[in-house]
DNA sequence: AATACAATTAAACGGTTGCTTAATTATAGG
DNA sequence: CCTATAATTAAGCAACCGTTTAATTGTATT
């Protein structure tokens, strides 16, 4: 493992030594900080499902104006709207032949305007 | 493909018509706002790359300390380490044998605050 | 020089994922 | 009751992804 980051006496520094037992332990515990937020972002990682959410925050729509925007097949569409459901991500509403998604979180919104931001800075 | 959604003459009403063609393409430019946006999302869909960004977000830590503390294998995270720095979320500097990692983007621990929010209302 | 350790790279394998085609359910209209 | 349209579901397939093992590079030590 590596030597101490830190010089001896230089306590000052904020930095654990992460070769000791009980700062690993202590970096072990704080990831349960960020325990299965991957999840959230593995449901943003599609292309295709950000897109839909994207335009479901700009109007409703239903699955056969999504699957002609998008210019996909339908159950294509309506796979991934089922994943966007179980994750509580939009809802929907029938309404005669036609089902109308929408969003539900507005987080979503937040998440994606931030990675707009990140973006933005010339990368 | 459906019909409007809004009655002729409720022309007080924002939503548009995603059947006519207009809109559809007023909708597919909209999309260009979130290109390539879910490629950040990847990023960070996995977990043990999150946990790597965390980790890093709480003090420079060196390659085989993270795998130390993530009980990984060191090609495994070193792995990881490469594709955060193409995305140039990570920076490095070397320091005699070992290698020190460090975040180069402090949007991402927004992301993951973002994040952890959401998951904290609840759901 | 030679050895040891940290890190990276490459190849290969197993699991996951997203799309397609086809079949099924649901609702509206003739 | 039958047909047509919207949507969902299921099965199958190709592509992608993360890990492992093994080999290679780089740096420090003796």
């Amino acid at each position: 493992m590596a030597e101490a980051t830190v010089q001896p006496g230089a306590d000052y520094c904020a930095t654990y030594d992460p070769s000791s037992p009980a700062t690993r332990d202590a970096l072990r515990e704080r990831l349960l900080d960020v325990a299965g937020l991957s999840e959230l972002f593995k449901v943003l990682s599609d292309e295709t499902r950000t897109r839909i959410l994207y335009l479901l925050s700009l109007q409703e729509l239903c699955v056969c104006d999504i699957a002609d925007v998008l210019d996909m097949s339908l159950p294509a569409v309506s796979h991934h709207l089922r994943l966007l459901k179980a994750h509580r991500l939009v809802k929907y509403r029938r309404e005669g032949k036609q089902v109308y998604y929408s969003l539900d979180d507005d987080h979503i919104v937040g998440l994606i305007s931030l990675a707009q931001a990140h973006y933005a800075e010339g990368r």
